[in-house]
DNA sequence: AATGAATGAGTTTTCATTCAT
DNA sequence: CATGAATGAAAACTCATTCAT
């Protein structure tokens, strides 16, 4: 409001998109500070006048996608495993999602699909972010586990939200180790690295935004129904 | 052996060995010329005369890894797909593979799971180089697109060798589209990620590697299992 | 009592004080206007609106030393040194004073005892400003030579004010260089020494306040003493 | 002998007496490696070449004057105090020293005037230094101590060697505290801010660097002459 | 009367690379 | 073969000061 002017954002908010465009095309690292300022047409003590050091601008971008990922995934919990566990629809065992009549499954993951949309969108707006969390967990800096937590859905100062959430109104779930490191490099895995890998693969594949995106859902889909019981691969290897 | 003293290895060996360590645990850019020196006890400049730059010690780094799994996959090809194709025991079509019989499918599915054992263990060993090209995967760096050559078994100066290997034999093949996103997303990123977040997942699993190895050679088997005719989720997939 | 609020002194005040805090600790280069606002609970805009520039806190604490020193030394030179010309008790020769009677001499150094006490009592509670004084005294700094101009009395504008003032009384006093040389080495930088040294010294003595002022006070008094005629060690020196 | 070519010394000594010069004329804070360099005819990087930080520059000039001091102070204690103790002549008593026959005094008075006279050439040819470490010690910087341990001839890593090695000769000997804080604001004061200010003593007096350089060591000799059994002024003091 | 925002010029330090020997 | 010495360029960050409001 105070400023009218010229800029159509205002000069933090320009130093940050300007972060995200080099950090996620160079890396952390071999951006500099005057690289980010001259794209962000502001000086480099204006930078430090807003943030204390360079590390802070990518704390600021790395919080707000942990943020806003948990806002969405919390959302779903709410508004779908809490309701139906206690509505009675749904059990969690350690080795797959019980549900109590078919009607309930379709339910289930259709609202399921319409989150993994909703993740897949939101991510891909913000895939630069994304790219730039899986730089830094590969290294052994300050954000190495955020990835992690980002997976976990965990805030470094909480402990997981959704965990917490559920045990609330099913005290006694839990995971087997099993499914936990399928869901991890088979479901979570694959939609951070499409997402991160993205503009690669298209402009390799050549394929329009749409057939990618849905080809994806339709892989996802897969593999998250193998998560649920009665139509499970898990189920598949067990039996093996 | 031209070396009497008491280093175990030569100088460009231990050069080499330096550079993963770091370059996999604080990023080749953060890396400094002076701390590769340091750790590999050797003199920058004699470091400047093995190389003609940093970045030439990551492309050895590089290559050799690309080599290395490009070889394994090519003694697969040939050991299986190869030799099934010429005995008629396989077709390839668009978006499955198709066998003769069931012993067929049985005994690819078994070498299969060999190829994905050795394939495991050997990036697993050299997950530090992995960590690496996925790094510099991530960035636009001249390795940028790396990661996409050693999941397509691609050399950047010849051809994918795989897909011209299996041309010779079978002068028509090709993938869908959605099985390529498959394999890749679902199949080659995760085992990538599982090797690149190895020592990462273990520590906060607490699980030992025969459990994690298994646990996922498990999982990935169910995955390309269903690659195959038959007993796939692709079929699945397309029947909804 | 403009101000309304809880702080204790006006902002000016505050900024003077921290400033002298600062500026004795780390030097007054070394100290930036944004430590000195943060610990004046000011703003640096508002530093700037009372003082010109950094340099003009040093001014004006120097100013403030300077005058309150002078001040003190001036009531010592009108109340003894002056009355005892002008009574014809004392005169001022090249090496030393002469006085009249005994009596004169016993009384001249009972005020001269109470003045040094006096004078070590405002140094010392201004111990920071004098180290300032001293730091700033040794570079070529604008107040290079205050610490010449705080141990002769002088003022940068006027003349010696003590020298002036005793002129006036006694038309032809002057004092011999060894005199000069002796006074400055040995009487008044020692006092200088001694309250710019005072904590280290204290804390490395582990004495307590007492003790070491007064130990000084012995000291000093027989430094005094021997600069007047009859019992001075100048004349030893002269003998020799 | 590498280097018989245009530059006088060698780099590293330009680089030392640039920072001499510059680190005692503007202080430590205030001089830049950019002056240091550009004084030194040397590269920034050459600087730190040879030095890994602006203040190892600093370290390096403080610890040879230390060691120099040191030296030269040892010197004296070996030849003179040490010899005379172990032939007899000389006890060390808490307030004064004491020696068995006046030509003792005569002899141990002579070489003390010999070794005031070398410390006050050394400390003057280096007086530069002396400043710097007057500067330094005045604030809380690394080298605060560093004159107090000048002052007691001590280094930081062992105690004072004057003092180990007169315990040696005379094991119970002590000093009063009196006698001490004597010996350090009236003496050894005296000496290192003579040194400090004799540029700017000598500019405002207009003598020659004889004259003054006898009147000091005439009054120092008054006072180290006071230090001493018999005709001492403390004992003065002790008397009152 | 008071200040939040901003900056040009500077700081210390690092680094990949070169080259004479 | 191997390296000690050297450097231009650039890094992250700081600071005294200004000024519109």
């Amino acid at each position: 409001m105070s400023n009218r002017t010229a800029e159509p954002y205002d000069a933090k908010e320009r130093i940050l998109r300007a972060s995200v465009d080099l950090f996620s095309q160079k890396g952390f690292d071999s951006t500099s500070v005057s690289e980010v300022a001259a794209s962000a047409a502001a000086t480099k003590a204006r930078i430090y006048y807003y943030f204390n050091s360079k590390e802070e601008i990518l704390d600021s971008l790395v919080k707000e996608l942990l943020d806003n990922t948990t806002s969405l995934a919390m959302d779903f919990v709410h508004a779908n495993i809490v309701r139906m566990i206690r509505d009675g629809r749904l059990d969690i065992l350690p080795d797959r999602l019980s549900f109590t009549t078919d009607a309930d499954i379709v339910e289930f993951i259709d609202s399921l699909k319409q989150y993994a949309q909703r993740m897949m969108h939101y991510t891909l707006q913000h895939r630069e972010v994304i790219r730039i969390l899986m730089l830094e967990s590969l290294k052994n800096s300050k954000h190495h586990d955020k990835l992690f937590l980002l997976l976990s859905f965990q805030q470094p100062t909480e402990k997981n939200p959704i965990y917490h959430t559920i045990s609330q109104v099913d005290g006694d779930f839990e995971y087997s180790e099993e499914l936990v490191l399928f869901k991890f490099f088979f479901a979570l895995f694959p939609l951070v690295s499409f997402v991160a890998y993205y503009d690669d693969y298209k402009r390799t594949s050549g394929k329009s935004d749409e057939v990618l995106q849905s080809a994806f859902l339709s892989s996802y889909e897969i593999i998250f129904t193998s998560l649920i019981s009665g139509k499970d691969i898990l189920l598949h290897a067990k039996n093996e």
